[in-house]
DNA sequence: CGCTAATTTGACCTTAGTCAAATTCTGTGG
DNA sequence: CCACAGAATTTGACTAAGGTCAAATTAGCG
């Protein structure tokens, strides 16, 4: 549950595995009042302040977290992948949602009725634990990630987030537009592209066809600070 | 449980009404297994990196919940005052502490034993129910601050972290050092005492004997370029 | 009163944001 | 396949925000 990279500090979420091994009856039930749900890049799969109808499970494709600020600047918080969770902490706080979320490619979705959803956790011990757990553990990730924010610049933000993007794409081809990989480090979308130049030059990274991929890890690591 | 401020927007905590109206068997179990700490200004109730033995109730005093970066600098996140528990998270998902907690005046608390806590929530769905909510509502507070703290200049901050003070402390009197503010609200000392000094001049607060006072609430929220 | 720590101010410099222009990429239609 | 328009990315020049260091002032406390 802990990153490899920082043993000491928390930088992972762990919805990734949230929906592995479930119990065969719970899986039963999302099967049978699932509803399949298919966007296209770009699409928005929910606004924030809109009320929460249940969650959603990715089946295929990457999603994007994120809020929006006046200027309508978009703050991505976090990525999801296959297998992940969606939505869940704002039906079981009873409130509109907290951020939206959009996918990054194209995607498809189980959508979980929320009374499904809230009495497959009433009615299942274990399922209440991992979310709890789950949750909880987000905790120490969100305070860890507001403190990168405050104290660490762009260059070590930059860095911080091609760590994690590897970990979220695969084969070492981080695929994302500037825009959103600014709005994911906090910055402009021209310093972000300075700090990969630099990267590019110092042979950290290679960049083609706008894909980056990392050449020197052990440098990247290095380049956060944050051991 | 969101703020008058800001509607649209999660940036309050519920810590501080999370141990009232208990149920009267749980009220009893707390009594009889809880152990009093006292602690004065300034110690440390618990450490990043330490194991969690229980949780903390704020009978009387007030915390800051904090994280430390690589060359020491602290990064305050919250702040809990009387009722608030403290330590809850970690304990929750199993892990060392995420972060640390100290006071802010001389404290008194309540350490509730792990097993018992863990016991009183997998006994009592209500209290299972409104931790549950309590740390899922949380999350959208968190999304929020750290997206303040990306998109927003020191200014902004500073007049929010005003605002967020102004709750935490009583009788409109602002009492914390300079080292403190600033870390709260992700600066240097000297540009949080640049601010302060422009809002002094700007006869939004007064400055007296350390206190910060606030003046002018509607001119602090417009500031804060939330709304 | 005198010592230490905290706060405030000033000067300077680095970082990073903004705006504009140039270049490259992408998809579409011929 | 190429040409082209529009979008995304990159680069350059400039500016503003905010960090750092040192010195001055004030507050806290025995």
């Amino acid at each position: 549950m802990i990153s490899v990279f920082f043993p000491h500090k928390r930088y992972s979420f762990v919805n990734e595995s949230f929906l592995q091994c479930l119990p065969d009856n719970v899986i039963n039930t999302i099967e049978t009042n699932k509803t399949v749900l298919k966007l296209t890049k770009g699409q928005v799969l929910f606004h924030e302040g809109a009320i929460p109808m249940g969650v959603y499970i990715v089946k295929t494709g990457k999603v994007k977290k994120y809020a929006t600020g006046l200027n309508g600047k978009e703050h991505i918080f976090h990525l999801v992948k296959e297998n992940g969770i969606l939505g869940h902490h704002n039906l079981l706080c009873d409130e509109t949602y907290s951020h939206s979320a959009a996918c990054l490619t194209d995607c498809c979705f189980f959508l979980i009725p929320k009374t499904i959803f809230l009495s497959i956790i009433k009615n299942n011990h274990n399922m209440l634990d991992r979310i709890l757990q789950n949750i909880s553990h987000e905790f120490g990730v969100f305070i860890n990630s507001s403190r990168v924010m405050a104290q660490h610049n762009v260059r070590e933000r930059t860095a911080l987030s091609i760590i994690k993007l590897e970990k979220f794409f695969d084969n070492n081809r981080i695929k994302l537009s500037r825009k959103d990989h600014s709005s994911m480090v906090g910055t402009s979308i021209e310093s972000l592209v300075r700090v990969l130049h630099d990267f590019k030059e110092e042979k950290i990274i290679e960049i083609k066809e706008n894909v980056i991929m990392i050449n020197d890890m052990e440098k990247i690591i290095r380049i956060t600070n944050l051991i």
